[in-house]
DNA sequence: CTCCCGCCTGCCGTTACGTCAGGGTCAAGC
DNA sequence: GCTTGACCCTGACGTAACGGCAGGCGGGAG
């Protein structure tokens, strides 16, 4: 099985230019040359090429991919286990960046301020650094970023004053349940805490119920969403977030 | 609250070259200058390289950042959604990745061969191209990793061995299982599902339960797979998979 | 007043390609 | 046998997003 530059490229997803530079600097050199100088390419090159490119997704230089590679020691079970291995720390780290964006909603939504440092705790430690062509046209693209704007660009000063109103009659009401000792696990206090997050999807943004219960978790992490609850009306935070898990369960 | 070009960058998580260079470019000038001339970033300034820092990360080239974050038709929710969004979406991606890792880990393992086109086929139609410094020094640098390969490395041939044996024995008596009649989802079969997660953990990688499930549902979906198990004894395939989904229920 | 650390502005270097330019090649069709 | 369009070759220069100096002020602690 041989192929050319250009079936390569095709089959693998990038460039004919990028084939050549691999090339150049040895990181990958067909197995061959036809008489005329038409690179070769087999079987095993395509193995090695599918290696760089993971490597390449993961943020590694190439220069440090060629050792990498070229390492001896390492067989191709060592490299599938690595790559496992640093796909899962990358999730996990923008699962974070996740997490950090849902708390900066909620922070805006209930007008919490929050301090420089807190802003960048997401990027601490450890040199971001990304790109992604992958996000060129596609920037505004994703159906529901649309959705959700199409719906806040819409709203007008009446709409927010209604808004404004839904929240107030919403708030009213879990606090007189929590003030008559309903149970937070039972059918009222789950039916507002639906409530809460079907708000929050019309208004605001879809709002599934992983993230709900993520939103809970954070009015008891963090002691400024703590306050604005408890500040409504004493144990409504934690009346609300065990509300909010008991209906996300009961819905799952 | 004022801050000197070295204070936002430690805060940051930046070098003061980068930000020498987003004042450049004109993405992030510093609202004003001492006398001196030195740089004075604000609180405001402070948001916007926020913002620039989430999109950088998210992969959009600067110039694209200037833009998006100059729109005066995005408001802060906006973008927060935006993210949140885009920040899904990668997730996802990668996910795929570390299925397709998996996937090839399991036909390593099982000696089945894949052809060109399944080997790229998550780089499929959406040009890749990552970078992460965060890899640099942490290369081979991650605990499971290192366990894992400093396991593999100290087999000895007697090791392998002792591996095809149990794989075998564990072979015997699952198809003994199968030919008595035994549930699936019967305590024999979930503990012999669990077993097989075992001699996974033990001999090649960690096998959570969620990656256990995940090898399950590739039996069944990918016919190479199937056709593994099946050669073995008739409605394995199936059966394994049922005993793994069972396993993985009762102990999470 | 003196250090040393921090800030300034050039300016050149680097990585991983993109993008021609100028020229040979291959296979299909006439 | 010849054309033609798609494909390949090798330079060579361009670009993005900084990194890393050099050479020279600024500033606050002792």
């Amino acid at each position: 099985m041989a192929y050319t530059v250009g079936q390569v490229a095709r089959i693998a997803g990038v460039t004919v230019r990028t084939l050549h530079h691999y090339d150049e600097i040895g990181l990958l050199s067909p197995s061959g040359r036809t008489p005329t100088g038409y690179r070769r390419y087999d079987d095993a090159d395509l193995q090695r090429l599918q290696l760089v490119l993971y490597y390449r997704e993961l943020g590694f230089p190439l220069e440090e991919i060629t050792a990498i590679i070229d390492d001896p020691a390492a067989d191709p079970a060592a490299h599938l286990r690595r790559q496992h291995e640093l796909l899962t720390v990358r999730i996990k780290r923008l699962q974070e960046m996740v997490t950090a964006v849902e708390f900066a909603m909620e922070a805006s939504k209930l007008n919490i301020q929050l301090t420089p440092e807190e802003r960048f705790e997401v990027f601490g430690d450890f040199r971001p650094e990304e790109h992604a062509a992958e996000a060129e046209q596609r920037w505004g693209d994703t159906d529901a970023y649309r959705e959700s704007n199409r719906r806040v660009a819409r709203y007008s000063k009446d709409d927010w004053l209604r808004n404004k109103a839904e929240n107030e009659d919403w708030g009213r009401r879990i606090v007189a349940l929590l003030a008559a000792g309903a149970p937070a696990d039972g059918p009222e206090a789950m039916d507002l805490a639906e409530e809460h997050r079907q708000l929050i999807s019309r208004w605001f943004y879809e709002c599934s119920y992983e993230m709900h219960t993520g939103l809970a978790d954070m009015y008891l992490a963090d002691e400024r969403f703590t306050a604005y609850y408890e500040n409504i009306a004493a144990g409504l935070a934690a009346y609300l977030h065990e509300a909010i898990h008991a209906n996300a369960i009961s819905r799952a």
